[in-house]
RNA sequence: GGGCGUGUAGCUCAGCGGAAGAGCACUACGUUGACAUCGUAGGGGGCGCAGGUUCAAUUCCUGUCAUGCCCACCA
């Protein structure tokens, strides 16, 4: 017998460890011979991670697709794994030893430092896999992987090999977003714009062959920038060739203040008339945009800020060489060196205004990169980096989608992958961390590159090269996280192996993930797939939301606004949160959560459960030759008929990712179908002393309940299971566990059942809504008098006698062609029902609420006629529209007549 | 600057060519043996604004005003 109240804690607990024990979550278990696969990676979580509201409605989601494929009998694998989170998981071990007091990375070496995460990784880094599976997904945990395993370590390596070989991975020279903070290079996509308030200074430039006099302008050019403190790396100022102030000036020199430089002025498209003072400074080696002019003119690219964005002058090779003889050299290095770039620029607008070269100062916003990590400015930063030329591989990727190879839902963000794909830039790979895969590349004495699996071959090449042996160094660099994870569908399945699983599993059928990982994570996985496997890595992606607190802001740590999953699932249950995100996934951008949603889908499972209650009171038990065909009570052949649409209705919306509509729909099935309107209808039944009839009820009710677990399994997996496993009987043959039963096919459908319970339903719902309406108390019992009731609408009565009486607060039902005196009167589908009142009877009340309804329904008329007198209406419309609307108006006129009858009555019923 | 969204009941959102929906909140009544994490009944919406297409528009198109996100950025 059931408890009286549910508790999720308890049982989720019970439930989560009995389905482990059972296995039933093994890829392909429970699968019929032969059948379809059905597969999903899992977005692998971060080692350093911890259940968050993102991962909570990603993984619900992939668990609906997984626990519902499985039920349908599919082969079906859900691959777990963790990634193992690059520049993320430094960052946490480098502030736990920080926490502790202990040595730093730098101090504590490479070797050892690893060593350390790896620790980590083992102490805690399964608490996210914990967390899952307390929301319940269905992973096969026995074979989660790991983006550094060692399988995965080989994978990365022969990629990586592959790639160079084909000179898609080339080392380069360039700028690159430097992080000054984390010390490390950073692709495009890990920069996050910001704006801000900040000044556009104008400077004066004085040209080489006059005199600088401040106040002549024929003296110097004035240049603007956003950032003073590059001036010092400045080779160049650049004027549009068709600027008519500067033509003169195109091919002159100017000498730049505090350093004394001489540089020249050139003539570039880039440079923008309208913008500041049409004059700009070029500093290639520190902005991308005069990076490219450098090239474009031959300018010297002079480095002066270091790896953590400190002016470094003394020592500075390039930048001594770019030097002319200067006496104030010394002073500006002792000024300046080993400043950071924020003093830096202070200090040297105070040196340009002592020396008259500061212009002008203007108010300005503008937009700052920033490290996405780190989140401070990010610098560019000449340094020699890994680069991957990612052009050729988007292609196929394109291609992929374009043609249909991979469906992405909603079909809108196919616009965005393609249109991203479209304007791919080479993608900086290298990272200058410890943790991650090491690249492969080692160093002859003369910087020769030899990139090989092993250090072994790399020296058996290396020897060969040079006719003898040499000492070797390897690059100390590290690949960016993303491009291990761009491997995961297939190297989680075993490759570069030649796998059973790959055959079996490749491509899976779906990725799940959201639209903030479209760049990083699905396009490089297109890429990488089409390129290792010649085969996309999904048929399809599921595109979903992001979930953001109540306000609609996007939850984060520093705006501590985090709703943690957990709590949620301590206080109302992991079915209630994941019915909830469900319900909720349809949301086309955000999802704004609020707990008070929560709370009411946790109501629904306290519903079912006591739903579940009443019928085990009752007796309720599997028969085994329950068959729904066989029902003769027009209650059950209507439920029947209801579970039957409502299974269509789940099924097709679950195959095609529309889960909000397939929980909306058990939702209402369950709460008004079922529990408000069947178990209501049946409770007189249970008072029947015929056996057949009690048993049929006994054995629908169980039926239905058992249909409804399993439709709500995926959405609710706890409670069902646990209500599927409390209504077990030992003699019946069910599976004994939900989660592996097979997925309800039911076709069943009684039209004349459903139209009979559908009249009674609207017949109690009208006769409460009058009494409601006319303040007559439920202890009052009032009669109900029919007046001229046609055969079917007396059989239907006669039939359902008990059940109305006892939902309407009716104590007897009577037929008549005359209206009882002092009665108040229904119009309902064409029969006219009275209720006596005696003195509760007000004449003034009756008239004004009968005139209401007739004022409505002639409106309608009025409205459908219309309609149905247009010809082009009759043309247009389809026929099914048109019959409707004339049934409707049928429906309306009658109910027209049976009003005004009424009315007229009024007078004659005192 | 380019792209993509969103504006529907007090709040959070479904619906997206054929009589305006759900949950929460609100009002009134109610503990009759499944359930007060409940029941019954009810109030509350020119479906942002303006045009257009259509027999018919909340639903399609154009414009407009809000609002959000992504991408790229002029020093």
């Amino acid at each position: 017998m059931l408890n009286k109240t549910y508790n999720s804690q308890e049982t989720e607990r019970r439930i989560a460890k009995a389905w482990e024990k059972e296995g039933v979550f093994r890829a392909g278990a429970g699968a019929n011979p032969g059948s379809d696969v059905f597969s999903i990676v899992i977005p692998p979580p971060n080692v350093t991670g911890s259940l968050h509201m993102g991962h909570a409605l990603n993984n619900t989601i992939q668990d609906i697709l997984i626990r519902f494929e499985r039920m349908r009998g599919k082969n079906v694998l859900w691959q777990p794994g963790m990634d193992h989170a690059g520049i993320a998981t430094q960052m946490v071990v480098e502030r736990q030893l920080a926490e502790r007091k202990e040595t730093t990375r730098q101090e504590m070496g490479r070797g050892k430092f690893i060593e350390r995460v790896w620790q980590w990784r083992h102490e805690s880094g399964g608490l996210i896999a914990n967390q899952l599976k307390r929301l319940g997904v269905s992973c096969d945990w026995s074979r989660a992987r790991f983006t550094m395993d060692e399988g995965f370590s080989k994978a990365v390596l022969e990629v990586f090999i592959t790639l160079y070989e084909k000179n898609l991975i080339y080392k380069d020279k360039r700028l690159v977003n430097w992080d000054p903070g984390l010390l490390t290079a950073i692709s495009d996509l890990e920069i996050e714009q910001k704006e801000m308030q900040c000044s556009l200074w104008y400077f004066r430039y004085p040209l080489e062959e006059v005199l600088f006099d401040p106040v002549d302008p024929s003296t110097f050019i004035v240049v603007a920038t956003t950032r003073p403190e590059t001036m010092l790396g400045d080779t160049a100022v650049a004027v549009n060739p068709h600027d008519e102030r500067y033509q003169r000036l195109i091919g002159k020199k100017v000498i730049l203040p505090l350093v004394g430089r001489r540089i020249p002025i050139i003539a570039d498209d880039y440079a923008d008339p309208q913008t500041g003072s049409g004059a700009v400074k070029i500093t290639p080696a520190h902005d991308f945009h005069d990076f490219e002019i450098g090239h474009r003119h031959d300018l010297r690219m002079i480095s002066i800020l270091n790896q953590k964005a400190a002016v470094v002058l003394q020592g500075n090779v390039s930048f001594l060489k770019g030097l002319e003889k200067n006496s104030m050299l010394d002073a500006l290095i002792a000024c300046l060196d080993g400043l950071d770039r924020f003093s830096a620029r202070g200090k040297i607008i105070e040196m340009m205004d002592e020396g008259a070269y500061l212009h002008d100062i203007k108010e300005h916003i503008c937009m700052v990169p920033h490290g996405d990590r780190s989140g401070i400015p990010i610098e560019p930063l000449l340094t020699d980096q890994w680069y991957m030329n990612v052009s050729e591989l988007a292609k196929k990727a394109i291609a992929a989608v374009h043609d249909g190879y991979t469906a992405i839902m909603p079909h809108a963000w196919e616009k965005t992958y393609l249109n991203w794909m479209e304007n791919i830039k080479p993608w900086c790979i290298s990272r200058q961390l410890w943790w991650g895969h090491q690249i492969p590349a080692w160093y002859g004495p003369d910087g020769t590159v030899f990139v090989k699996k092993t250090e072994k071959e790399a020296i058996t090449e290396a020897t060969i090269y040079y006719g003898g042996e040499v000492r070797l160094v390897r690059d100390k660099d590290v690949l960016d996280t993303w491009f291990s994870s761009a491997l995961w569908p297939f190297a989680a399945l075993g490759w570069p192996e030649k796998t059973a699983d790959l055959a079996i599993y490749y491509p899976t059928t779906i990725l799940v993930t959201g639209y903030d990982l479209i760049f990083f994570w699905v396009a490089r996985m297109m890429m990488m797939g089409l390129y290792c496997m010649g085969q996309v890595p999904f048929r399809a992606v599921y595109i979903h939301a992001l979930v953001c607190d109540k306000y609609g802001t996007k939850m984060s740590k520093s705006k501590g606004n985090i709703i943690n999953p957990l709590e949620l699932i301590d206080k109302y249950g992991a079915d209630a949160l994941r019915f909830t995100l469900a319900i909720m996934a349809a949301q086309g951008r955000d999802i704004k959560l609020d707990p008070g949603r929560i709370a009411g889908y946790r109501n629904f499972s306290t519903k079912l459960w006591n739903a579940t209650r009443f019928g085990a009171m009752n007796g309720m038990f599997h028969d085994p030759d329950f068959i729904p065909e066989k029902t003769r009570l027009a209650v059950n052949r209507w439920i029947l008929t209801e579970l039957t649409r409502v299974t269509e209705d789940v099924t097709k919306n679950i195959s095609v990712c529309r889960l909000n509509e397939a929980a909306e729909a058990l939702y209402c099935f369950v709460w008004d179908s079922f529990c408000d309107w069947y178990i209501e209808l049946v409770k007189p039944i249970f008072q029947s002393q015929d056996q057949y009839i009690l048993r049929e009820i006994q054995g629908c009710i169980a039926w239905c309940l058992d249909t409804i677990y399993k439709l709500l399994h995926p959405f609710m997996p706890f409670v069902t299971e646990e209500l599927w496993m409390c209504t077990a009987e030992k003699a019946t043959s069910r599976p004994s566990m939900l989660a592996v039963t097979a997925w309800p096919d039911l076709y069943f459908c009684d039209e004349v059942a459903s139209a009979d319970v559908k009249w009674l339903i609207d017949l109690i719902s009208g006769l409460r809504s009058l009494r409601a309406e006319r303040n007559i108390p439920v202890t009052v019992r009032t009669s109900l008098v029919v007046l001229d009731a046609d055969q079917l609408t007396y059989n239907r009565l006669t039939c359902h006698e008990d059940v109305i009486k006892r939902l309407a607060g009716i104590k007897g039902i009577s037929f008549s062609k005359n209206v009882p005196v002092m009665s108040i009167q229904m119009v309902f589908r064409n029969v006219t029902f009275c209720m006596p009142l005696g003195s509760l009877l007000e004449f003034d009340i009756e008239k004004t609420r009968l005139q209401k309804v007739l004022n409505k329904v002639l409106q309608d008329i009025e409205r459908i006629t219309k309609k149905l007198k247009n010809e082009r209406f009759l043309v247009n419309a389809k026929t099914t529209v048109i019959e409707a609307e004339r049934e409707r108006l049928d429906k309306y006129l009658a109910l027209k007549d049976r009003t005004e009858e009424a009315l007229t009555r009024l007078w004659t019923i005192r």
